[in-house]
DNA sequence: CAGTATCCGAACGGATACTG
DNA sequence: CAGTATCCGTTCGGATACTG
């Protein structure tokens, strides 16, 4: 796409009440915390966890490692404040709590994975250009 | 249980000297850095910003709104040194540096902007499921 | 089980000053 | 122009303890 992303633009109305599409590069645009939520650290781990099974809360903590509970916590909250993430409270005792994808959420997910499978197909070449780096400029460290 | 991603796994050989594939959901996969520099906060409007363009080290600064000197530095740095970004420096005076994409930066790049695509297309449904968690859980906090 | 609350060190990130 | 070095406040994130 050749157009203008609006990348240098202070102007930022970016999709609120104007008719502008959103745009991720524009300083304040929503989009950006989305996209925050959806890459972070354990946004993506959880929601590839969860593109394969629906969930309970402390499965979800064995199956993404090394995340803690308060990660985990505010992660799930985000996401599904996002809609990306499904919450179903079963009030019995003792309680079971059972997070999934919403139709959004998969279509994200998809993507997401699009990427991170390029990306792990791809390492062997990462790693190399890794290894050219760190032994031309110095090791020196 | 589907398939097993191996998240809940603490033996992540993870490619290295093992056949084992990479895997972002082990604890220890190298490639877990390269997602985090692809789409962490400078990583993604960087590479988005040199997918349009060749781009010298203040035109990024300016391109990509709001972002130091200091972190274009260090995101330059860790994009080049996982290949995905080539600099280019003429001996002038002054210098000029050229900064574009790699033939694999061009393949990351091209599916995050994907997903990009994709959230800033549903922004509205997102901020609507925003409006509606904002509500429902108490304003009250 | 499914969380919340708190403490605290580590890392992130901006502003500024300085170098080649 | 193209960076590096430093200072320093803010946020991230893990460990622990506690609640319903």
């Amino acid at each position: 796409m050749t157009t203008n992303h609006g990348i240098g633009t202070e102007t930022s109305g970016c999709g609120g009440d104007e008719q502008l599409p959103f745009d991720v590069f524009a300083r304040n645009c929503p989009s950006r915390e989305t996209l925050a939520n959806v890459t972070g650290r354990w946004g993506s781990l959880t929601l590839g966890a969860l593109h394969e099974d629906t969930l309970r809360f402390n499965e979800l903590r064995r199956r993404v490692e090394g995340v803690s509970e308060k990660m985990l916590a505010q992660t799930l909250h985000a996401l599904e404040r996002d809609g990306l993430v499904h919450r179903e409270a079963q009030p019995t005792n003792p309680p079971r709590v059972d997070y999934r994808l919403t139709a959004l959420g998969r279509e994200v997910t998809g993507r997401l994975m699009g990427l991170i499978a390029l990306l792990e197909e791809r390492m062997p070449e990462i790693l190399a250009a890794r290894g050219r780096y760190d032994t031309e400029r110095g090791e020196t460290r």
